[in-house]
DNA sequence: GTCCAACCATACGGTCCCGTATGGAGGTTG
DNA sequence: CAACCTCCATACGGGACCGTATGGTTGGAC
């Protein structure tokens, strides 16, 4: 690491990130993060008030991590099919926001971390039904697209963190196909009244 | 609750599975559920070694009910396709299981969650590919569709206990018209080529 | 009734973590 | 150089939980 000895709060913030990546929301504790940054207490109660403190600072910088950083990279693509294939490729080859994503679902109870999950998929949903109104579906279809697409995506992810055996090799193509599927297949059985055109 | 003095190994086990559904991994905790019996932890150390057999009892029974009972209950349904049907419209309302669950994907690095977690999924894959064959699915596709579908399960799952409010309101007719996708609709672009040089 | 085994209550020491109190070390300013 | 402000090390008390030790209670065998 480095010989620096004056941390700053965004050092703790970092440290608290990187815990969480490793053992979840308990490990957002004081004392150990202290050793791992090769100092004591003293420092991290003059940067933050209290333990819960730097819980929130971490949830935070995931939070910005996970959505406005991720939609910001994808203006680049242009038209929403483009922006819905780059998407989905691209996001489920991430990793460590993966590992911290999953570690919240366990801690969901927790007064600071459900809202930002909640945000987070909110956020999400939001996102991707948007792109699907672009591209040509009524705002029912789009919404319920959406919902597939990322509930796949989830899913997905979840697999591959729990049986990573019990998934086929060639899972890019699985996706591609599925978001072929979202994206021009007609639903057989629309949930949607047939009155509606368009 | 009950009088009843005398408590068997059945009853801290199933304490210990209410426990995780509550809190997580961390609320299994011995002081605490003996507090909620009603009796200390001299009961506890009489019935069990330590904290890591009870854990290792309640994931044993959360196992049990997450996957044998589940697949016992569609032995009624007559047709892999019926069982299909059955499977994701009646998975998907339970309740506690999937608290539990989710919970314990926070904790998937511990050494006894991870192997019961991978366990489930693969069972899961592997059942669900199974009624996939049976419809007249290749092998592949069988594998295909079914990581598909556990994928929008466990991806829905999650997404109805984080933000409920950005599902569909018609959440059934969702996951019906997707079951019908994946039970009838070839696929757009099969990502196994015909003459299959891999 | 006696006795024994199953079962439980209580007390204790140990560990890990939180948060506070307090006294520095080190650079900065006048 | 002296006062000062920033930042950190150390020490302390407290709480939650684990696991052990030990004695007490209860119910059935005989």
């Amino acid at each position: 690491m480095d010989m620096t000895q004056r941390l700053s709060a965004e050092d703790w913030a970092d440290a608290a990130l990187d815990a969480l990546g490793r053992g979840g929301l308990p490990a957002i504790a004081v004392e150990p993060i202290a050793a791992r940054l090769g100092t004591t207490k003293g420092s991290f109660y003059w940067h933050f008030r209290n333990r819960d403190a730097l819980i929130e600072a971490a949830l935070h910088r995931w939070e910005e991590r996970g959505t406005s950083q991720v939609i910001e990279a994808l203006k680049a693509e242009e038209g929403p099919e483009a922006k819905l294939r780059k998407l989905f490729t691209t996001v489920i080859a991430f990793g460590l926001s993966h590992r911290i994503e999953l570690s919240l679902l366990g801690s969901r109870d927790h007064p600071a971390v459900g809202p930002v999950l909640q945000r987070v998929a909110e956020r999400r949903v939001t996102y991707v039904r948007e792109l699907f109104e672009e591209v040509g579906f009524t705002p029912e279809e789009a919404h319920h697209r959406a919902t597939l697409g990322v509930s796949i995506y989830l899913g997905h992810t979840q697999l591959a963190h729990t049986a990573r055996a019990a998934l086929p090799e060639n899972v890019d193509a699985l996706i591609t196909s599925a978001i072929d599927a979202l994206l021009t297949a007609p639903t057989p059985a629309p949930p949607t009244p047939p009155t509606s055109p368009t």
